[in-house]
DNA sequence: TAAACGTGGCA
DNA sequence: TTGCCAAGTTT
């Protein structure tokens, strides 16, 4: 056993009342939190909100939801279809993994979004948050939400710290449990508050702790706002990666009708080792499908 | 466990 | 201007 921070008991219920009520007020209308959405807009808007701010996800969600209103529209398209509409969104193997995720829930679960936790972490592309997010939210049942915004709040309203660690730990985990309301609908809407809590007032850089309504049960901000401490927080880095290499190169394929010749793909990036070693982790990854005149065009298959 | 994986807005 | 940051997942 290793010694963990108690939380005591009085402590949740003396959080859930004024974050739910906050959240009852201040709740931005986004398109997936309406009755209409269902499992599927919720699954949808999960996938791009991975890594993606929300402004800049909201178009694409209407386009995607109105192109394909059931997994099973998307699964009867190619995936490369699904890479283009994509747009620009970044980390577009997103996109290939939602439309597998489609594909099984159209042949394995009956064309329905499954409900079961176990069931949404087998898709492709659901990991622990998202299998989490879509039971809770689409389903209204209790689990514990661990994004990086639900993170933030617990590491400063209940740790005292500004930042959670890098990764996701095993005492985050057990604290966010230990924080969930018991009733299952008021659990669902607690995971919604505090994410929302996060992305509104509980932000990384200038948290607007006068407008929190935890803001004096928050023991970071009683223990005086310290700075992080530990480990640097990894940054990431992008000008002159493969990364940014093959965001060019997609982006050609992206905008093309017909297959794209080589030249055209070598014209955006005029170093050739880098630039082939991009193409070969596209085609590899399945973003990317080559065809036997040397042309080159997104996945068909 | 750490690194790879896009893109663009903001302080 | 540049680095940080955004509802993570996979290998």
């Amino acid at each position: 056993m290793t010694a963990m921070p108690e939380t005591p008991a009085a402590v949740p219920s003396l959080l859930h009342a004024p974050v739910i009520d906050w959240f009852d007020e201040h709740a931005r209308d986004l398109p997936w939190r309406r009755p209409e959405a269902g499992a599927w807009g919720v699954m949808v808007s999960e996938f791009m909100l991975q890594q993606t701010p929300v402004n800049r996800v909201l178009p694409v969600y209407e386009e995607w939801l109105a192109r394909w209103p059931r997994p099973a529209a998307l699964a009867a398209e190619p995936p490369g279809e699904a890479v283009r509409a994509w747009g620009r969104l970044g980390y577009p193997r997103r996109a290939l993994r939602l439309h597998a995720a489609a594909s099984a829930i159209a042949e394995q679960h009956g064309g329905e979004v499954p409900s079961d936790h176990a069931q949404l972490l087998a898709l492709p592309g659901v990991g622990e948050y998202t299998a989490a997010a879509v039971a809770s939210f689409a389903y209204g049942q209790r689990h514990a939400v661990l994004d990086t915004n639900v993170r933030r709040v617990f590491a400063r309203a209940v740790s005292g710290a500004q930042y959670p660690p890098n990764a996701t730990t095993a005492a985050e985990r057990r604290l966010a449990r230990a924080l969930l309301p018991d009733e299952e609908p008021v659990a669902a809407r607690w995971a919604a508050a505090t994410m929302e809590l996060g992305a509104l007032v509980c932000t990384a850089r200038t948290p607007a702790c006068g407008r929190c309504p935890i803001a004096d049960r928050c023991v970071w901000r009683a223990a005086g706002s310290p700075a992080h401490d530990g480990p640097p927080r990894r940054g990431q880095t992008y000008a002159g990666t493969d990364r940014q290499v093959r965001g060019k190169l997609l982006a050609v394929l992206r905008e093309a009708v017909a297959p794209v010749p080589q030249q055209a793909l070598d014209a955006v990036w005029d170093e050739p080792v880098q630039r082939a070693r991009a193409l070969d982790g596209l085609v590899s990854d399945g973003l990317v499908e080559p065809l036997p005149d040397g042309t080159y065009r997104l996945p068909l298959t």
